[in-house]
DNA sequence: GCCGTTTTCGGCCCGACTGTTTTCAGTCG
């Protein structure tokens, strides 16, 4: 069973419970659904976490948990959970998948009307057309018509959306926001300030004395398709392409703490109210009260916040940078002041991912800019150096000679434009000849030793067979990385955002063997790629792995990606230090 | 059912919006 079975298998014993005997059961129910939270969110896989025997140092899982999970692990099935299942209709729990519908309006269909465990949502969808779903008490036209609206989304299963798409989105709605003139101040909140790699909907928080106009002017923007919902303190509307944005609003003497609020995460603010609580101080979007047993009294002690810094400084915390707030250590480094000072994009003095047109008569995509083009822009950037990284010259159809020979034309090249970068004071002072290297499925490189001759250093990446055991992937990449020139493992998990699983590697054993022999880790800043993923990140760096940054530009433009790249890196706690990036030329030199 | 810098017992985040209701339940983030 993979993490998200488990998760939803857990969600869905909670949901029982909540129809057996949901007083009795309350706190039971939120265990059981903060233990599949956790799960869903594990950075390793649960079946491996089972086989070492550490279920209950997983967060919310105790010894009650860890015991029926390892029946289902062991046996595969769990007689406890078969129990409290017992007596109910499997087709509840695939209705809970229709948004908005949960696990009493499931109860309430299933019961009232015919739908069979085999296709319930389409047996549902068929009903709600005939008006079925209307007559029943508790329904109406209108919930009909939205669970009618709600099927069409999971058919459709609209995609998580790329970070720069997003951040477009948010940009021209801001812009929109920003003509209604009670506007005090407009900030893109949520999962996009936290930087996280795909976006699901996009927030945004407005500062105002006057929510009624500035919401009224929000869901009037002429290129929604609907508005979702609007009340007085927040609005939704859906956007072409299945976006949806929210904006909420909030006066500025209080804009602080809606801050913090709306940009979550939803488990940073869970852990942060129980922190908060235990000092005895109740949070929320409206700012901080102390909590007395007297509710009327509560009412009067609300303090408010202006900004952010001030609401975590009255807890006793730091300031936490967004993109660490996720619940995972990050309010105990707060507290004992060890938050990491988390590398900025100013810190970046190089690209080492580069693709020019330059032609090494590669299979694989070449750049469609010059490499004049991309020394220009990396001059613009204020780089120190860069290094030209187009694919190895394809093997079929080429002889070791061939190859050789191509590359030493393309040494040459960069000769030439090393002599350049020398005889005008630019801020580019070195172009490194590089070269990403296929690694063959047996873990050998298509290029002949006296080519590597030719290269300053190598990159070397997974670009087919990705489906292998995880012993095999394992000793594919560290064969590769084995090799004197390759420095660098790019893009290790070649998932593809939205389209491609990353392969299965023991990172483990990747990140010791890189610390070992001084190799690095890439971060890709295609937006599309983003990897190594922010969680291996913080995983690797905690083992001491240094990292690279690599654009992958194949056009100049794409070397604004850069930022990206820092998001991922910043996401998974990594100071200056630890990237390569950030050494000047002499260091980097040197490190080579 | 989980958990501990007040606790191994007694707590468990906080609030908004919708639809169908006559005061609230259900769902969501």
């Amino acid at each position: 069973m993979t993490n998200l079975e488990v998760a939803e298998l857990l969600r869905d014993i909670a949901a029982a419970y909540q129809l057996k005997d949901e007083t009795r059961n309350k706190f039971r129910i939120v265990a059981y659904q903060r233990a599949a939270d956790s799960i869903e969110h594990l950075s390793s896989e649960i079946k491996d976490i089972w086989d070492e025997g550490k279920l209950v140092e997983i967060a919310g899982v105790g010894p009650s948990l860890a015991k029926h999970l390892d029946e289902i692990f062991s046996v595969g099935s769990s007689s406890h959970f078969a129990d409290i299942f017992q007596g109910l209709p499997m087709s509840i729990f695939e209705l809970m998948k229709i948004p908005g519908v949960g696990v009493k309006t499931a109860y309430k269909l299933v019961k009232e009307l015919p739908i069979g465990d085999k296709d319930p949502i389409g047996d549902l969808e068929k009903l709600a057309k005939k008006g079925e779903i209307a007559k029943l008490t508790g329904f109406g036209e209108d919930s009909q018509f939205a669970i009618l609206r709600s099927i069409n989304m999971v058919r459709k299963a609209v995609k998580r959306h790329l970070l720069p798409y997003a951040y477009l989105i948010a940009e021209k709605v801001s812009e929109w926001i920003l003509q209604n003139k009670h506007v005090v101040r407009v900030e893109p909140l949520g999962s996009l300030r936290r930087r996280v790699s795909t976006i699901g909907d996009v927030d945004i928080a407005v500062a105002t004395k006057n929510p009624g106009s500035v919401l009224d002017h929000f869901v009037s923007y002429p290129k929604k398709v609907r508005i979702i919902e609007k009340g007085v303190h927040k609005a939704s509307i859906l956007l072409p392409g299945g976006m949806q944005v929210d904006c909420m609003v909030q006066d500025p003497e209080s804009f602080g703490s809606l801050l913090q609020h709306f940009t979550g995460s939803k488990h940073h603010n869970i852990a942060l109210r129980e922190y908060a609580l235990k000092l005895g101080f109740s949070l929320s979007e409206y700012g901080i009260r102390a909590k007395t047993n007297d509710s009327d009294k509560g009412m009067e002690t609300l303090k408010k916040f202006k900004t952010e810094e001030e609401f975590y400084n009255f807890l006793g915390l730091d300031w936490i940078p967004p993109e660490l707030r996720e619940n995972t250590g990050e309010i105990e480094a707060a507290k004992n002041h060890q938050l990491p000072d988390l590398i900025l994009l100013s810190d970046v003095k190089s690209d080492l991912q580069l693709h020019s047109d330059f032609d090494v008569e590669t299979s694989h995509d070449l750049g469609a800019s010059s490499m004049e083009e991309l020394v220009d822009m990396a001059n613009r950037l204020g780089y120190e150096y860069i290094a030209m990284t187009e694919h190895n010259p394809s093997k079929k159809g080429h002889s070791n000679d061939e190859i050789v020979k191509i590359l030493r034309r393309k040494q040459k090249k960069v000769k030439e434009l090393n002599e350049m970068v020398n005889k005008e004071k630019v801020s580019v002072k070195r172009v490194f000849n590089s070269l990403e290297i296929d690694i063959l499925q047996d873990g050998s490189l298509p290029v002949p030793e006296s080519a590597f001759e030719t290269l300053d250093f190598a990159l070397v990446s997974i670009h087919s067979s990705f489906e292998m055991t995880k012993e095999a992937m394992t000793g594919r990449v560290l064969s590769a990385l084995s090799h004197p020139k390759v420095k660098i493992f790019a893009h290790p998990t070649a998932r593809k955002l939205n389209s491609r699983e990353g392969v299965e590697i023991d990172w483990d054993k990747v990140f010791s063997f890189c610390v070992e022999n001084n190799k690095w880790i890439e971060i890709n800043g295609d937006p599309m790629r983003l990897d190594l993923p922010d969680f291996l990140v913080r995983e690797g760096v905690k083992k001491g792995v240094k990292f690279t940054f690599g654009t992958d530009a194949h056009h100049k433009q794409g070397m604004e990606n850069m930022q990206w790249a820092v998001s991922v890196a910043r996401r998974g706690w990594l100071t200056k230090n630890d990237v390569v990036n950030t050494k000047s030329l002499k260091d980097f030199e040197e490190m080579l």
